[in-house]
DNA sequence: ATACCTCGAGATCG
DNA sequence: CTCGAGGTAT
């Protein structure tokens, strides 16, 4: 079991202080073991060690925990109830980013990313040939498997690629993912990235499973799986037939494999399911049979299969190609064309949506394609209508675009005449559906028509809630699409009279987002909480299970009273209030994106947050210093500009920050301020840090984070694919930094690598290898 | 855009 | 037990 007797560390720790850096790794090894034993234990049936020996491990936990407890992780295991993982679907972060795959969807692009990629390969490394390595891409979910010291510790699903979801209660059930590495040489710590997937037999089998025990079957067998590992009980998880394949390594250390398709063999040694289906490839023709091979026996695989992957197999050409903010530059995904069908289009409608933008969206008869029922697809504008020919009534042919999106792809020209009643040509409005307010393009010219009503239109006000409450903005939970228009209009009539359909109106209880944060538990206003207390919606009153066709008017966010309780905030309703209170400290840059200001998501509002650090800070900055922000153009600055432009967007801010809102990123006061009065620029890509996160160190300790190199600038700090600022930097004489070198300037100063540019003393060795490779690039 | 899981709340039933 | 709402997956 453990290195350390077990006896002898019980008796160190009572007797003396032990320095805080062994209590932390007995501790976390503690936990580990006893999660481990504890789970065999409970959910497999299968106990790894004897009950005395758990117990004495588990005393030994608590006792760590009460003598300090400051390290007690909220996920300990004595936090727990029973076999209950309490840690199930609790948010983790990545120890490395997992990135998405640029996709591609014909042969004739693919060959345009095959020529892109290999021309920065033999520009960044002319010495090395290029090889492929091609693999099916698995119809599944993403997972990163955490193995320390060869013990698999977490499991967590891949979210936005940061931050995702603990799955490790379940991935313990999945019988080809081994808890303990086999064989030698795995690094202390490392990321296995994979696909989960149900097996096409397995699904068969249990969907008759299904429907012989009388329950539904699932539609397809990539939501089987997501719904399997998104179970509670992982006793029901482990009775579905779920598989895994592994693909790629995250965060590593002293890994020897030198390629993709090396890695693959350690992978395999080290017991983990590797795909049967990859190959390595010297040529793009052999990519070309490859596809066309697996093209063809698509359906007669494993597993359900969504596209090709092609890698550069490579190592260091991968490193040295580096990704963008969001994909690998080293590989790509091919899409098969995507199956398409035929559906009556019933009737085009529209959307207003948060920036008062119409969208058009086509309503369809319901039909079966790539594996689930559509029935609506949008057309996002008038000219999109136009371009794509349909008319409402026609027969229409329905794909899903990039297996996600459906899409229409045009009108079957020849059944429109046959079709009762005739087909007629979609009108746009020309006064917004929600408000009645005439519709015009923002600026002449512009394709989107929009609602100039931007404050109280009830439908752009509805989707700005819904929006800052998101996931990408403030987060609230317990704040989705229904509250959002409980929150926004008024019941409107009784639906009973109006065909059946709740069809809310009238103003709600904010006007405009202002005050959202006023509901917050902490903050009673009695004239609020008690519109709030009044808020009702229409719900069909039923019996014996089905409508009745009458409705009656309830409250929303209050309980119904009854005669033992009066009327009071639900449950949800108090979460609500939680949630908004704990969603005031969310960092800058979730702030910004929750404004809904045009132009502004999440990249561009990181940008702002790094570059400024303070709402205040980016209101007084002018067109011209917004639009010279690194990733924030001139259409983002003019924009800004004109939202702080407007009365009521600043009453927003003025009443979120009396609220409570932080409208500043803190920083640091422990952060050693070693940049302090530096200038650093980054550039290329960096194994470790994205740009963001690189600016982020910069900035925390003191330093400015610049995006050219002048004679002003104290290092740069250069990586893969590193372009002309490198050049510039060489020729300038500014110290050069690889990664490495950057970890040593943020820990420990100036002093550790090496005088900044003005000293003018002998450079550090990096620059003479960078340089030699810009003169080869040039 | 849809499928599927979890949870709370109210209806249903012994 | 059933339903609606919210959240996450692709």
């Amino acid at each position: 079991m453990s290195e350390t007797p077990l006896n002898e560390s019980v008796l160190n720790e009572s007797q003396e202080a032990v320095p805080a850096g062994d209590v932390r790794a007995e501790y976390e090894r503690l936990v580990d073991d006893v999660r481990r034993y504890r789970f065999a234990y409970y959910n497999e049936d299968a106990p790894l060690v004897s009950d005395a020996e758990f117990d004495l491990l588990y005393r030994r936990l608590e006792e760590l925990e009460q003598l300090h407890p400051e390290i007690v992780a909220n996920d300990s295991p004595t936090q727990e109830v029973g076999g209950e993982v309490s840690a199930a679907f609790a948010p983790v972060v990545h120890l490395s980013r997992m990135y998405s795959l640029e996709d591609v969807f014909s042969l004739e692009e693919l060959e345009a990313w095959v020529e892109r990629a290999s021309a920065n390969a033999a520009v960044q490394a002319p010495e090395k040939g290029l090889r492929w390595l091609a693999e099916v891409k698995i119809d599944g979910l993403a997972v990163n498997l955490l193995y320390r010291d060869g013990q698999l510790v977490r499991a967590a699903t891949r979210g936005d690629g940061t931050t995702g979801e603990d799955v490790t209660h379940n991935v313990l059930t999945i019988k080809d993912i081994p808890q303990r590495l086999a064989g030698t040489g795995w690094p202390s710590e490392v990321e296995i990235r994979g696909e989960i997937f149900i097996a096409s037999q397995g699904f068969l089998e249990l969907n008759e499973q299904m429907v012989s025990e009388g329950r539904a079957p699932f539609a397809n067998p990539r939501n089987a799986a997501a719904g399997s590992l998104r179970q509670k009980d992982p006793a029901v998880t482990a009775r579905r037939p779920l598989s895994m394949f592994v693909h790629g390594i995250g965060a590593r250390e002293g890994l020897s494999a030198a390629s993709q398709s090396e890695a693959y063999g350690l992978l395999r040694d080290w017991g983990l399911p590797v795909s049967p289906y990859f190959k390595v490839l010297d040529s793009y023709q052999e990519v070309l049979d490859f596809i066309g091979h697996y093209g063809q026996h698509r359906h007669d695989l494993l597993h359900e299969i969504d596209g090709i992957v092609v890698k550069v197999d490579d190592f260091g050409l991968q490193r040295a190609l580096g990704h963008t903010s969001r994909v690998p530059r080293w590989a790509v995904a091919y899409k098969y064309p995507p199956e398409e069908v035929h559906t009556k289009l019933l009737d085009i409608r529209v959307n207003v949506g948060r920036t008062g933008r119409v969208t058009p969206y086509a309503v369809m008869e319901p039909v079966k394609v790539a594996g689930s029922t559509v029935e609506m697809a949008t057309l996002h504008n008038q000219d999109v209508v136009k371009a794509k020919g349909v008319k409402i009534g026609d027969i229409v042919v329905l794909r899903k675009a990039g297996d996600v999106i459906p899409e229409i792809v045009g009108p079957v020209v020849s059944l429109r005449d046959a079709q009762d009643p005739p087909v007629r040509d979609f009108v746009m409005p020309v006064l917004c559906p929600s408000c009645g307010t005439p519709l015009a393009p923002a600026k002449e010219g512009d394709v989107d028509i929009r609602c100039p009503n931007a404050r109280s239109c009830p439908s752009q006000l509805r989707e700005r809630v819904f929006h800052l409450a998101g996931r990408g903005a403030f987060d609230v939970e317990a704040l989705g699409w229904e509250a959002a228009i409980a929150l926004t209009s008024g019941p409107g009539p009784d639906p009973a009279t109006i065909g059946g359909h709740p069809s809310p109106q009238g103003p709600g209880v904010l006007t405009d987002e202002s005050r959202i944060f006023e509901l917050a538990e902490d903050y009673p206003d009695p004239a609020l909480r008690e519109a709030l207390a009044g808020v009702k919606v229409w719900r069909e009153k039923r019996s014996r299970g089905a409508g009745t066709g009458q409705w009656e008017l309830v409250p929303y966010f209050w309980t119904k009273p009854t005669a033992k309780s009066p009327s009071k905030p639900s449950a949800t309703t108090e979460k609500l209030f939680r949630e908004l209170q704990k969603a005031r400290t969310q960092p800058l840059w979730r702030v910004l994106v929750a404004l809904s200001i045009r132009h502004v998501g999440p990249t561009a509002s990181r940008a702002l947050a790094t570059a400024f650090r303070s709402m205040d800070a980016i209101r007084a900055a002018s067109e011209e210093e917004l639009a010279h922000v690194d990733g924030v153009g001139p259409t983002i600055a003019a924009s800004l500009i004109e939202w702080f432009a407007v009365d009521w967007h600043v009453e927003i801010l003025e009443r979120w920050k009396e609220a409570g809102v932080r409208m500043e990123d803190e920083v640091d006061e422990n952060m050693p301020r070693t940049l302090e009065g530096l200038t650093v620029v980054v550039t290329g890509t960096l194994p470790d840090f994205s740009r963001d996160e690189a600016k982020e160190a910069i900035i925390v300790r003191g330093g400015k984070a610049s995006g050219s190199v002048s004679k002003k600038t104290s290092y740069v700090v250069a990586g893969d694919a590193a372009g002309s600022k490198l050049d510039k930097a060489v020729s300038l004489g500014i110290p050069v930094l690889d990664e490495d070198g950057f970890r040593l300037l943020l820990e420990r100063g100036p002093d550790a690598v090496a005088e900044p540019a003005s000293d003018g003393e002998a450079p550090p060795k990096d620059v003479e290898a960078h340089a030699e490779e810009t003169e080869t690039r040039a």
